[in-house]
DNA sequence: TAAATAATTGAACAATTGCTCAATTGTAAA
DNA sequence: TTTACAATTGAGCAATTGTTCAATTATTTA
């Protein structure tokens, strides 16, 4: 916590500019919720399926092999953290990416780790 | 699960060219591991204060306000899946990011965010 | 109108996470 | 050597997560 290693005066300077760079709190924290709603298989899974194409909540339980309910749930996450967006037909509901940064972050992750 | 909507019949073919489309379940369980590591808020403060420069654990430690002990238990997350290199220097580690695509991904994050 | 279908919701529960604390390791200085 | 310091590790624990299940809402069809 407030621990202080013996470099860290020597460091201080350069510990001053790292945290002047840093965002503001509030921005970071959106920042990490943002990776965490991409931070997991069933939800990443949701997005892939979208990347290209809109689909309902049934037919994304077909692809994922996962209950409506389980990716209703996931979806209100995505929905929420504005990542996908949603369209209404009947008694159906379309999902697709919201916006073109998503996609783009996606592809940017998927070549990283094709390395 | 195997609910199976009535749109889904005529769906079938958008469903199995999604599937296609879909990365192997084992580089979707990289990248969702890739995004969690991302997805946290104190995992992201430390990618962030190494953007420019690197710094040790006991730097980070200050700029975060977190123990040594929590860094270093979240810097060996980071350190699993290559998102951080470190170099020794005597009793000091020095952690910097690992490859341009990860400082990539958080500016496109940041600036998608910024919006 | 009643019945059927797609989607959502809330409760519940096991599994996982992120921290603290205490102990340990590795390196450098006295 | 011995002492001090930086970093890591493992246990433990409260808090959070991701699913299932049952109930509910909204829309369409009979």
């Amino acid at each position: 916590m407030s621990e202080i290693c013996e470099i860290h005066e020597e460091h201080r300077e350069l510990i001053e500019k790292a945290m002047e760079r840093m965002p503001e709190d509030e921005e970071m924290l959106m920042a990490a919720d943002f990776f965490d709603a991409l931070g997991n298989p069933t939800r990443l899974k949701i997005l892939m399926a979208i990347m290209e194409v809109e689909l309902c909540t049934c037919d994304l339980s077909a692809v994922t092999g996962l209950s409506t309910s389980a990716i209703s749930h996931q979806l209100r996450i995505l929905k929420d953290r504005r990542i996908v967006a949603y369209r209404k037909e009947g008694r159906n509901v379309f999902y697709s990416l919201d916006d073109r940064h998503i996609r783009e972050i996606l592809r940017k992750a998927m070549e990283h780790l094709s390395e």
